[in-house]
DNA sequence: CTAGAACCTGACACTGATGTCAGATTCAAG
DNA sequence: CTTGAATCTGACATCAGTGTCAGGTTCTAG
């Protein structure tokens, strides 16, 4: 399919699959006069790294990560290595805590919220 | 108690400290001499500032909501607008989905990182 | 009084994914 | 062939919290 496709249906802007792209973090076949084509595959992809990007990862660990994830159709993957694997953990570490305060953040708005809706 | 001694107790910068005062997020009292003198409250309320910022709220939207916060002891609280409380509302819903995009890649994250250790 | 630590203001840099625009090219339907 | 939609590359802007540095002032222990 082609980047405007692809860019409607996982809601992400062209700009970002480009984007993307030079961050080979997805790949793309050209047609003959150079413009991208994408396998189906491209979409569950794209969804993948904006997740990835929302948990704060970077274009560089999320490179690194990518080949190492099963594909849904149980693929090839690659092993993480033990320096990848620290990485990620501590990038897990990370998002735990983020978590948290998202959860007390939201706790926190919660409170506003209904206490404007009491009033 | 001075910048110094908030910015350890609270792992925040001493520079973060002075935005948020400029963003009129924390107020503080003044020493003779023009340093700033923080109240015992100011720590709790650098942690909730940081929540707030970590779950993606901008300093417009923290300084509008922290005068509706009831404090832990209780104190006075002002009642949001109803155009805060729609605000705080759509935050709300982003907050949601973000929690699950972050649950998702720690998935993803696990999911690696137990490949590389049951390897 | 004095030295060194702590603090002050103001300014500039950075980060990195994304928005936006311009000008050119390709694609696909009639 | 034509024409309008879609795509291409490249460049520049943005956002907003934070880092950092400079030059000066205040604080506090001895």
């Amino acid at each position: 399919m082609r980047i405007g496709e692809l860019a409607r249906r996982t809601n992400v802007s062209e700009r970002s699959l480009r984007y993307y792209e030079a961050q080979e973090l997805l790949a793309a076949d050209r047609t003959p006069g150079g413009h991208r084509d994408y396998p189906e595959a491209a979409v569950d992809r794209v969804i993948r790294i904006q997740e990835l990007y929302a948990a704060g990862l970077h274009s560089e660990k999320i490179r690194q990560l990518l080949p190492c994830m099963r594909d849904q159709d149980g693929g090839p993957s690659t092993i993480a290595t033990p320096r990848l694997v620290a990485d990620l953990t501590e990038e897990r570490e990370r998002i735990d805590r983020l978590i948290a305060d998202l959860v007390r953040s939201r706790e926190t708005l919660d409170d506003v919220i209904d206490a404007a809706r009491d009033h």
